[in-house]
DNA sequence: TCAAAATAGATTGTGTACAATTCAATTATA
DNA sequence: TATAATTGAATTGTACACAATCTATTTTGA
């Protein structure tokens, strides 16, 4: 008879392969990363931002599924370090509107050869690559 | 001329959908895991030290893919919770050695219908669990 | 129209993660 | 064999993540 425990193993769980390569692909980055001096949760900001130019602060934890409580600090580091502004939306005071600095703009060329960096460093199939992004887009989904 | 900065868009990105899907498939554990009262890192823990019954933290550490600025207050934790011991190895007292508690044991019944719950809640294809679990290993190894 | 509900962020508290350093125990080597 | 190098945990400091609460603003509905 099989070990009821059997589910129990972390081999056989699907979540901990998930957590720890996630985990395990931003520690790679962090070398890239370093060069222009964020940190991971910082990059991803700042991707919101370089794609948008204008964000709520509601608007980006849409995208990244963060709330307030985890991106109001970051934002407030991305502010001091100069590459981001802080206004409050004039129409509706309590939206605040994240808008890209000179500096951020200028960041955002030396940021764009990291996805090759690392593209570089994974060294996985394309296929694979592929496989993934539709199977992670597909349980994103249904969560 | 296709944009440059094309790569820097979320939506491009292995990296991102799998922070954000490893995230979210946590915070979905969390009412199973709120009824056995521990946090997912603690149930992983506890998951390793279920199946060996004996671990030095050096052990978990690369089970776990965490280091001991990690795993040794986690540790502690578990131990006021009374679900595990924390002794030095007679042999070599460099290593802690992490042993189940008749607590620690008593609960892994009742954590054994986590997986399938969560199972239940995922609802994702049997072949893209497998293909997915695949993709992972594969880039692990890689990591 | 004005008090109640809703909304957007900020704050607080707890629990990871991880790099870097420290410390004690063990092993290796001059 | 005494000292240096190594090893395994613990500690320290920084940075998320997130639940819960709070606050200020806007919107609603009696």
């Amino acid at each position: 008879m099989a070990d009821k425990y059997q589910c129990l193993k972390l081999d056989n769980q699907l979540c901990f392969p998930l957590y720890a390569v996630s985990k395990e692909i931003v520690r790679k980055y962090k070398p890239f990363l370093d060069e222009v001096n964020l940190t991971y949760t910082q990059y991803i900001v700042m991707m919101v931002v370089w794609e948008d130019e204008q964000v709520s602060v509601k608007e980006m934890g849409k995208k990244l599924f963060l709330d307030s409580g985890t991106l109001t600090p970051v934002l407030k580091t991305l502010e001091k370090k100069g590459l981001i502004e802080r206004t409050r939306s004039k129409e509706d005071e309590r939206n605040l509107i994240v808008t890209l600095t000179p500096s951020g703009k200028a960041l955002k060329d030396k940021a764009v050869d990291i996805p090759a960096k690392m593209g570089g460093c994974l060294n996985i199939s394309p296929e694979d690559a592929m496989e993934l992004h539709n199977i992670l887009h597909r349980i994103m989904e249904i969560l």
